[in-house]
DNA sequence: TATAATACCGTAATGATTACGATTTGTAAA
DNA sequence: TTTACAAATCGTAATCATTACGGTATTATA
């Protein structure tokens, strides 16, 4: 999912476009990985001084509803990173940087057969460490 | 990782054995599967009335920490099992009832070779939905 | 350009978790 | 079995991320 892709889908369902909107999409398309709501309000505030909690979040979630954003959770805290729309698979998650290298792995159809009965309704398969860009050697 | 074994570790590493800390044990024993630390609150309540946040965050962690308790991370809030110490394996986790299936598929092997230069220091596999027992038909 | 729906602001509320000084309790040595 | 002291607990306040809300501003479109 690249800005436009975006711009182009929240139109399409009625959404406005605003600078927030494009701004929080440029700060995701630049970010490359994770990111959490912390880093988008520690970034838009250099634009908008005292933008609003209400804004960061409300389109966080606006985003990731329509699937521009993807999320995942660590520490305690949600991590938002641009969706990446072309095939199913997961990722490797830097603790460092927060970028992210597709794994194209999925253990999922080996997992079916040990779940019979057994209604999926989502899986998440996650690896943590360091990349080789953050260790310091 | 039983009561016993788990009574001897705590004692072993050097600490109290305490009311509190049994019915702890037993709550997560009884409860096979996943609970947030809402749920032992209020499982604590009926026998110790008031008791503190303190306390039971405290325990949590440390059991946590010595191996007593695996944890996750599900909607914002953290979740605690008994660990499960005989091997290397993942769950189904039932929204409903929070009981657990092993999962002895783990995609690891395959995976590391997508992964030179990384630092990969863990993993986390799970699969959600309802279990057999929760689902009304 | 007027209108209405949507977005945003400023701030308060919520919910889980962490932290702290004071008090109590378990353990082991005397 | 008492004593002494470290560890555990209490009661409560603080923190942190997130959610919620009434009022105001902005965007899209007729």
């Amino acid at each position: 999912m690249n800005i436009n892709e975006a711009i182009d889908l929240l139109k399409e369902k009625g959404y406005k476009t605003t600078g927030k909107r494009k701004d929080i999409l440029t700060f995701f398309e630049q970010a490359d990985g994770y990111r959490t709501a912390k880093d988008l309000i520690q970034h838009l505030e250099t634009t908008y001084e005292g933008i609003s909690f209400d804004t960061v979040y409300r389109n966080l979630h606006l985003y990731n509803e329509v699937g521009i954003l993807e999320t995942t959770e660590l520490n305690g805290e949600k991590l938002f990173r641009m969706n990446c729309t072309h095939h199913h698979h997961h990722h490797f998650i830097c603790k460092d940087c927060g970028k992210t290298k597709e794994i194209d792995v999925c253990p999922m159809e080996e997992v079916v057969s040990e779940l019979a009965n057994y209604d999926i309704e989502g899986h998440k398969f996650e690896i943590y460490g360091v990349c080789p860009a953050c260790q310091t050697v």
